[in-house]
Parts: structure tokens; C-alpha cells; sequence
DNA sequence: TTGTATGCGTTATCAT
DNA sequence: ATGATAACGCATACAA
């Protein structure tokens, strides 16, 4: 029971391994008569075969399996993403391979290494950083590759993302609709395309309306709640002319911002209003519930998958997919105080 | 550049592929000549050569890969138990297979099988119920399999867990300590051994003070915010003489139970305490913040990896390890109302 | 319809 | 210290 081989299989089924390969193969077992067939089927559950995976796909040259690398587990964003991939994948009998490189680009570089060294079928890659362009031109060149939720202009990798621009827009019409004319944003990391797309789509709609827009950086390297903590604190003290509303690039942030916020007697959204980003399930559940940018996370996810595995076929497999953003109005935005 | 093998790598440095093979093996590269060896590694790098792992794991009998099985990528609590595990295996050289189960037992029993059929090396799982033991039983007789995070007895499973019972009962004695005597816990799924571990400790703590508890079973199959709304309308509609404190078996479930709280206008802590359990990065951050108790997630993950790829040595490779829970003490609890 | 033979890329054994 | 060779388990081209 410990290892069992086709040969086993064969032998007891009283036929050759070619036959009981075939008989097994759900593509080629058409060709074998239905008799033996069943008798190998037979054997091979009475024995507990199992396909030795490893062996099929050093014959094959393919895996079956697709590598998936995102930056940071904890983000609640990405597990809608993780869960379309699976998903996707699941139906093609394929498996993913999950991995998190903590938005370090060392990590990201020997976790390709290894992925590569697995002769995974694609890899699909959700925490693309400028800064990592060659290095993910080099592996894209080697193996079928497909950015998710992060594009990288530029790379001449295709990317499944959506359209950051038109979020951050979304969120700044909103907050000039309730007629708010200071805001500020609270920046994730600029080297990473969604978050520069989300500052500049805020940015230039605020601007275009005659409104004022103060940016803040966060500092950590990491868009946590922590971060959006670090970072108000900076705000309040430095701004003379304070804003009437925030604009978080993720709902981590607007959560951090929130406590601190509340800790200096600002209510939310009589003294300030807030918006996210993301649409994470926690946020309809906290007070006040957060309006955000929803990003549809299983459809990325979904999508990316159905690309990587799509080698060559009719499909593009260049340029790149945006799905359209969504604004949630909840309860943490309302009228400016007067 | 496509698929350079290590045939080509000898060629190129004009000795065998057994000596190839041998110079770059970190094991065996003392017993070729130095000169030899550095040509060796020369032609490697020149050429971009890279180990095919699938061909190395058929030969050797060894992959390389574990699997990790969880409920859910999206509970948060999970974030640090992966983490741990893909630090200790990185350790090792090993690769982690993250897979996720949403709690079904299909789920489970299919990504038993294809992890076998990969040929893993060891198994994780944080998503046993008990319904699953006699699948998981199966499992661990082909492969070295730990449970983490939640046990199951009587499957002789090793298990990397902590002590829930304690926990509840650490969650009992701080309600019972702040003169709480009417006390309601919104239950996990009991047939899950970490929600009835920690539904005994804390009903057993607060009967044996000669307090009352009221047992509220969530019906969702999942324990999330979700579930946490749901119930806690029953409980305040159900219950005549409404409990002062709250004991929720996860964070998500307190969330929820916060938010629906509010909409009946009781504010926390000063109407009602509430308490949860994970101590989840969010809970620091939430308004008030949550009470809770700590689950050690990382070191619960790097304790497995490591008992999964001890195989047989010294260690024990059976019987479980328990850590210790911690109270975290924040904002939602405080004296019952008088 | 089935069997024979070969090779995928690597590593371990045995000679040399 | 190095080379020749076999074998890991499977799938396929080809022959029968």
C-alpha cells in the first residue's frame, strides 16, 4: 500500500503498463477495449494506485501546477483573489502553488527561483513592484506569466488589474459631490502601480475641481493599518488649514486612521470623513461602516487564472485586462462640517 | 536558454552528468576536484542551467513540498500560522502548497488526494473537523501529517495546537473578576475541537463561581462577522434576563456581534462587555478595542513545519504540544451596568 | 486493441 | 576523482 506503481497495477490487471496508462488516461482510455479497461480500473482501486504526479509531468513536460505569489497573506483584499485563482484552476485540474514575499524584492527573486525550479506551468504574480521589472521580464520570458490586481507599465506583461485611476476619481467625485473642498489622501507605496494610479486619479480630479489636495506619504513599506496610524498623527499636526475629508489607498489605512482620528475627539463623518479602499468584509461591519472603492477581487483573481493557463491559444496573452470599480457609499462619509 | 539540463552543463564543461551532478550538489560537491567543480559551476551559471525538481523528486523519492491545508485564507488569525510554516520550511528548503478547504469535508478529501498524487513530503491541516477523521487518519498512514491549530482527538494525529480550554476559562475569570454574573458565548462550530474546548472552559469556569451562561449556537458553517449578526439578535430577543458580558469564540463573530450591539443601542463596554478570541491585527484597531485572547499563530505554524519534517528522528511524531494562551485586555470590557 | 521500446532529467551505484 | 550505467514512474510513437 505504501507505493504503488503502474507496473503493480498492470500486473495484477494481467496487462502492460502501456494499457493500464492508457486505461487510466482519461483522454486515451476511449482507445482501450471496455473489458480491460474495467479490469484495470479495478485493479488499480483495489490496489489504492495513485498517480505518481511527479513522474507524469517529467514525461508530459507540464506540472499541473501554477505559482502564485502575493505580498502579504494578512491583507484581507487578497483572499477573494486567492479564492477566484483556486477556483479557476480547480476546474482545469490544475493545482496552485501559494506564496508571500512580504512585499520584499529578495523574497519575490528566490521565490521565483524556486517556482521556476518546479517547472511550475505559470506563475501569476500579485505583488509587482517597480522596482522588479527586469527580474519578472527575465521569468516571464520562461514561463507563461500573468500580473493580477498590480499592473507593471511597461514590462510587456499582461496584467488582469482594474482601473486604480477611475477608483481614486470615484472616491474624489464623491467627496466633492458632499461638497468637500480640503481633502488630503493617505499614500500606500509609490512604486506600486495601484497605488499611484488610485493618488493620481484623486489628485486630478480634486485639482480639476478647484479643490485642494494635501498628499501624504505613508512611510512603512507595508499598507497596514499601522501605517494609516503613523501617518494621521502627521496630519493633524502639520496641516494648518485641516482637511474635511480622507482618502485612504486602502482600507487597512482608513481603519488606522480611524482610531487615531477618534482619539483626538475627531468624529466620524461629523468632524472628518473617511473613505477606503478595497471593500474588505470587515469594513461594513466596523463603526462607522467605511465607504470605499470596491475592487472585485474573485474576478481578478478568476481571470488571471484563465490567462495564465490559456498558452498562446487565441487569447492575447499580452496587453492588459481592467475590470471596472465600484464606489460603496456607507456611513463614514457625509456633508463637510459647516 | 528554453530548458538547459544538466546534460548540457556537462557538455559545455567537458565532464560527465554523474560529475556534474555531483559538483553541484551542496551534499556531495567535497568529492570532486576543485577545479572541476568550479568549471562545473561556470558552465551552469553560463548557460542558466537550473535544477528540474520534478526529476530530481522522482529519482530521489523526495519532492520537497508540503502541503497546508486551511479552512479559510479570508479569517485573518490564519495569516501568522502560514507564515510560520513557510519560514520554517524555507528553513529547510522545502516549499509550502497552500491549499483551502472553506470548511467542507468534499473540499478536504479532494485536496487530500491530489496532494498525494503530487507526492508531498508532509501534510498540515488547520481545518479538521471531527466528520474528517477517519479520511485524515487514511492520510496520515501515507504521509507524515500534522494537525495544526486545531486538534482531533482520539485520531492519533500529532497535533500543534493550544490550549483552548484555558482560554475559555481565561475569558471566564476576567468577565467573572469584573462582577459579571450573567454571561451569553456566541459558539464555533462544535464539532470543530478548538470552539468546544474553548465553549467548555468558559462555561465550566463560570458555573463552577456559580454564575450563569447562556450557550448561543452560531448556525453559519463558518465562524465570520456574518455569523456573529446573526445570533446575537436571537440572543437579545431570546433571552428574558439579558447577560451583561459576551464571550465570542473568534474575533470575526465579536465584530459582528459589536456592530448589531450598537444598532440596539447598547454601547461596550458600559452596557455590555464583549470579549473575543485570536487577537487578530484588526482588534487593536476597532472601536473600542477588543478584548481578546491571544492565539500564538506564527509559533503554532513554525512548530508544525518543524514536527512534519522531523521524520521519526528523536521527536516524538505523535502526541500533540500545546502552547499557552494569553488574555489581552483592551476597551470592550469593564463592570456590568449596576 | 494491445504490446514493445524509449526517454523525460536526475541521482545513486559501481567501476575505473 | 571521475565516468558509465541503471533506475525512478510514467506516457507516447511505433509496431504488431
Amino acid at each position: 500500500m505504501a507505493n504503488v506503481t503502474l507496473k503493480d497495477v498492470a500486473e495484477r490487471a494481467g496487462v502492460d503498463v502501456s494499457t493500464a496508462s492508457r486505461a487510466l488516461s482519461p483522454e486515451k482510455n476511449s482507445v482501450v477495449a471496455p473489458a480491460t479497461r474495467r479490469s484495470v480500473i479495478e485493479a488499480a482501486q483495489a490496489l489504492g494506485y495513485r498517480t505518481n504526479l511527479q513522474a507524469s509531468a517529467l514525461r508530459r513536460g507540464r506540472t499541473g501546477i501554477v505559482g502564485v505569489i502575493v505580498a502579504d497573506i494578512s491583507n484581507p483584499f487578497i483572499g477573494p483573489v486567492i479564492r477566484g485563482v483556486a477556483h479557476a484552476l480547480g476546474g482545469r485540474g490544475l493545482l496552485p502553488i501559494m506564496t508571500e514575499t512580504r512585499d520584499s524584492s529578495d523574497e519575490l527573486a528566490q521565490i521565483c527561483e524556486k517556482l521556476l525550479a518546479q517547472r511550475v506551468d505559470g506563475i501569476i504574480i500579485t505583488a509587482a513592484r517597480y522596482g522588479d521589472r527586469s527580474l519578472l521580464r527575465r521569468v516571464a520570458s520562461e514561463v507563461p506569466t500573468v500580473l493580477a490586481v498590480r499592473e507593471l507599465p511597461g514590462s510587456g506583461i499582461p496584467s488582469i488589474s482594474h482601473d486604480d485611476v477611475t477608483g481614486g476619481r470615484l472616491a474624489a467625485e464623491h467627496l466633492l459631490s458632499l461638497g468637500h473642498r480640503r481633502v488630503a489622501q493617505l499614500m500606500g507605496p509609490q512604486d506600486i502601480w495601484s497605488f499611484e494610479g488610485r493618488a493620481h486619479g484623486f489628485r486630478d480630479a480634486i485639482i480639476a475641481a478647484g479643490a485642494t489636495c494635501t498628499d501624504i506619504r505613508t512611510l512603512s513599506r507595508l499598507p497596514t493599518a499601522q501605517a494609516g496610524r503613523e501617518v494621521v498623527d502627521d496630519l493633524l499636526a502639520r496641516v494648518e488649514d485641516p482637511p474635511t475629508a480622507i482618502f485612504a489607498h486602502n482600507d487597512s489605512i482608513a481603519i488606522g486612521a480611524l482610531g487615531v482620528l477618534r482619539e483626538h475627539g475627531l468624529e466620524c463623518p461629523d468632524d472628518m470623513s473617511l473613505i477606503g479602499y478595497n471593500d474588505v468584509p470587515l469594513t461594513a461591519h466596523i463603526h462607522p461602516a467605511l465607504t470605499t472603492i470596491r475592487l472585485p477581487g474573485y474576478e481578478l483573481g478568476r481571470l488571471a487564472a484563465e490567462l495564465v493557463t490559456s498558452d498562446g491559444d487565441a487569447e492575447p496573452r499580452s496587453g492588459k485586462v481592467q475590470l471596472a470599480p465600484e464606489i460603496v457609499v456607507r456611513a463614514s462619509t457625509g456633508r463637510p462640517p459647516p
